[in-house]
DNA sequence: TGACGCCTACGACACTTGTAGTAGGTTCGC
DNA sequence: GCGAACCTACTACAAGTGTCGTAGGCGTCA
């Protein structure tokens, strides 16, 4: 299931909270997006057509819940990363991250404290 | 500058041959992609638009290489992961990674296998 | 010098994504 | 019961992507 830019940011929003109403998310991404409402139920219909959320009526209102786990859409987004960057290999992303003087200092000691704790759960197994 | 996912198989052939003809290329990718010549040849061009190729003509060909360096694509994509899926925090994608069950054996053992070059390295500075 | 084959340039078409407008049903307050 | 406000469903349209086909130019070998 791949998801576009804009739907990641609903995406978002209803990981945060489920089920909520178009309107309701459209509150809660407006600001920063600033999408008529009328854009926000568009997207939020072509998720449902792809799966990525269900839809329930109450009255005469959709209220929208996440049908894949946040996790589960991170791993998919991640793997595809790795196969069109990384010829499919973690390692690769991994030494990317190691090496990328891109990185602020705070995101490197965030890839140090990585190794760190698989390192230790490696000396568990 | 975002590559689409068929834009990243013939810059990976490009990042690891070049100049390279359009039929050179075709023939790097066609086994795996099954994508007719005028395809690539469309595809690159779309590259040299977008900036992330440079055209050399040579004679009545055209000879391409990269504009841009794998390393940086890699980083700008990576970046876009990053804000898309995890907040822009490099923190929760290392957190995923570490938490992934989904990896397989073969890929923790390429991170294990990094793990040791970091370390050595580590060691040495 | 003419045919064959390769090359480029251009056009095409369907699907996805980003972004909304409009029309027509419903509900709620007065 | 009526109008204002809100909701959904449908339609639209441009840009980007995936995927070629065709036309027309040029070089090469017989």
């Amino acid at each position: 299931m791949h998801l576009s830019e804009a739907e990641w940011k609903l995406m978002h929003a209803l990981w945060e909270t489920a089920p909520r109403s178009a309107r309701d998310v459209h509150g809660a991404v407006a600001e920063e997006t600033g999408w008529a409402y009328t854009t926000v139920k568009t997207m939020l219909d072509r998720l449902v057509e792809k799966g990525a959320l269900r839809s329930k009526m109450r009255s005469n209102q959709s209220f929208y819940s996440p049908s894949v786990t946040q996790q589960d859409a991170r791993t998919t987004a991640l793997r595809a990363l790795l196969d069109r960057a990384f010829g499919g290999a973690l390692g690769g992303l991994v030494a990317h991250m190691a090496d990328d003087d891109e990185l602020s200092a705070k995101e490197r000691t965030e890839v140090e404290a990585l190794l760190t704790r698989l390192e230790q759960r490696r000396k568990k197994t």
